[in-house]
RNA sequence: GCCCCAUUCGUCUAGAGGCCUAGGACGUGGCCCUCUCAAGGCCAAAACAGGGGUUCGAAUCCCCUAUGGGGCACCA
């Protein structure tokens, strides 16, 4: 049954001989790999993580990546959704050699422009006696479930027109009966295949239906879709999820009736909730510890200030790995190290803290003024008015302490440096940490301000030696006196260093600043 | 209900019969640095799902159980 030698059967478990194939050196195929999304919306997190393991594995290789456009469901189709779709992989750098905006010598690349392929392919299977056509309508077939359910046996087709007699097949024609073509799956027997990723996978036959290939309004099914265009497509290698794994007999099936050459097949793990329960879904998103939604949607993490190299990063160290216990890599790291079978089978929940992580480290590798340029947009949509010099300035002091890029994330350390106006604080927070009695704390902001005045240049290292002289001055400890300013020029507890972050504000601000919040505690 | 796959610290993982006293990372806790918060440095707690085999020797091979996940459409 099983007729390619490259797919010999392994004894033993899977896990332990999977690495034994030599899948890639023994196909003497050139490596053309695809990822074909259906348009039916943004691209999930999942989907661009088996996305990147396909490039991975063409750009390893030296292969080709393709983009295919699976558009077969014409209920759920969104016109929209294959502009996002190309937006997000290219926003992760993962361009394509062929596919939509880009062409390539096996187009198009479009499933809803090659129907005449999957129907003449359909029909030589009916001719070659590998399927057949069945006119249930599908309320029928939801009939057949219910009852199915209520009587507890076996659920499926239940191939009643699988060998209809010729003048039963000519009645229902005759009736101008709409009908799909199904596939005659073997009644029984096994399948054995070395999956790349899973290792050895048996299915009974016995146990499987009879799906439908070409459904009644023309369009075909994924799993005819599938195996015609990687084959006239020369896919070597199909690298895809695992929830397609259940339907590889189907496939399977499929590729020996046609008599193809087939691919190695490799089924990635999905994507777990961070919880570990269930897979990703929009449906219902996940939640962190704080009750904050965690983003399902690559576009999602593009807006949420996520920055595609830590998202490639994070994607690609999610359940393969670069050896050397190394945890941050560039793509090109990654490519040159990047082994197929090195993936773990095992479903993966998604670790948003670690995501976090890598988030944090690939900011604190930017330029400081590429960050504040990436930084920008984000300001400018959540309606802040952007000073390009002030936020190049600034960008420096941000940098080891964002997460993201986020304005809010900006707001919370230097929200004092955007407001329209600042008036004092008030009393609470000028004195907040503050030991002592507000007149102590006025005649420290009031020589603060005057040692500000007299400097020659208003820059980080000299006014930290002035403030620190009149610390020492005031007989106050520098961190009680430094708060006090803090608390007077910001109105916050938490900013970067006051130091860098008073040339920021600027001396005549400062001062004003400093003068206004003595004045206040006088009152 | 049926089919398939998996199971190593809370999480992501290393591990290919002896290099395992089970390694790394995130997170967590502590200490250092320190004007707050970060970043950085150092340290710590933390795992082979359970039970049977095979073997001189098992995280690793086999079987059973349990648990988790995926799938059972004229969706992909």
């Amino acid at each position: 049954m099983v007729s390619s030698g490259r797919l010999r059967a392994v004894p033993g478990s899977g896990r332990r001989h999977r690495k034994d194939l030599g899948l890639t050196a023994t196909s003497p195929r050139p490596v053309r790999v695809r990822f074909a999304p259906s348009p039916t919306g943004s691209l999930h997190i999942g989907g661009l993580r088996t996305a990147l393991y396909n490039w991975l594995f063409a750009r390893h290789h030296d292969g080709v990546f393709v983009l295919r456009i699976e558009d077969t469901d014409q209920k759920r189709y969104d016109p929209q959704a294959l502009r996002v779709l190309m937006e997000s992989l290219r926003w992760a750098g993962l361009d394509w050699d062929e596919g939509p905006e880009v062409g390539g010598g096996y187009g198009p690349y479009v499933q809803s422009e090659r129907l005449g392929l999957y129907q003449r392919w359909a029909n030589w299977l009916v001719e070659n006696g590998h399927a057949y056509p069945a006119y249930e309508t599908p309320e029928e077939l939801e009939q057949m479930r219910k009852e199915q359910e209520a009587g507890g046996g076996k659920r499926g087709y239940n191939r009643a027109h699988r060998d209809l007699m010729p003048d039963q097949r000519a009645a229902f024609e005759a009736e101008g009966r709409p009908k799909v073509i199904r596939l005659k799956m073997p009644l029984e027997g096994e399948m054995l295949v070395q999956d790349a990723i899973q290792g050895e996978v048996r299915f009974d036959y016995g146990v499987l239906q009879d799906m439908v290939l070409l459904k009644a309004d023309g369009f075909p099914t994924y799993h005819l879709a599938h195996v015609v265009d990687d084959h006239f497509m020369a896919i070597s290698h199909v690298i895809r999820a695992v929830e397609w794994l259940s339907s590889l007999p189907v496939h399977w099936q499929l590729w020996q009736a046609f008599g193809w050459e087939i691919p190695t097949y490799a089924h990635v793990p999905v994507m777990l909730n961070p919880n570990g329960k269930g897979k990703m879904s929009k449906r219902n998103p996940p939640r962190d510890a704080h009750g904050n939604i965690i983003p399902v949607l690559v576009h999602d993490y593009i807006a949420a200030g996520y920055l595609s190299e830590a998202a490639f990063n994070f994607l690609a160290n999610n359940s393969w790995n670069f050896g050397d216990d190394q945890e941050v890599y560039t793509p090109q790291e990654a490519v040159a190290r990047f082994d197929l079978t090195g993936i773990n089978p095992t479903n993966a929940a998604l670790q948003i803290d670690k995501l976090d992580w890598y988030n944090g480290v690939y900011i604190r590798r930017l330029d400081p003024l590429d960050l504040a340029r990436r930084l920008r947009p984000f300001l400018e949509s959540a309606g802040y008015e952007v000073n390009v010099d002030l936020l190049s300035a600034l960008a420096p002091l941000l940098q080891p302490r964002l997460k993201r890029l986020s304005a809010e994330e900006v707001m919370a350390y230097a929200g004092f440096l955007f407001a329209e106006d600042f008036p004092p604080p008030p009393r609470e927070v000028l004195l907040k940490g503050f030991k002592g009695d507000a007149a102590t704390a006025g005649t420290a902001l009031r020589s603060a301000g005057e040692a500000l005045a007299g400097l020659a240049a208003f820059d980080a290292a000299q006014i930290e030696g002035v403030l620190r002289a009149a610390a020492e001055a005031l007989g106050m400890k520098p961190k009680e006196f430094f708060s006090l300013l803090r608390n007077a020029l910001t109105g916050q507890e938490v900013t970067p260093p006051l130091f860098d972050t008073l040339p920021l504000i600027g001396r005549d601000e400062s001062l004003r600043r400093l003068a206004e919040a003595a004045a206040a505690l006088a009152g």
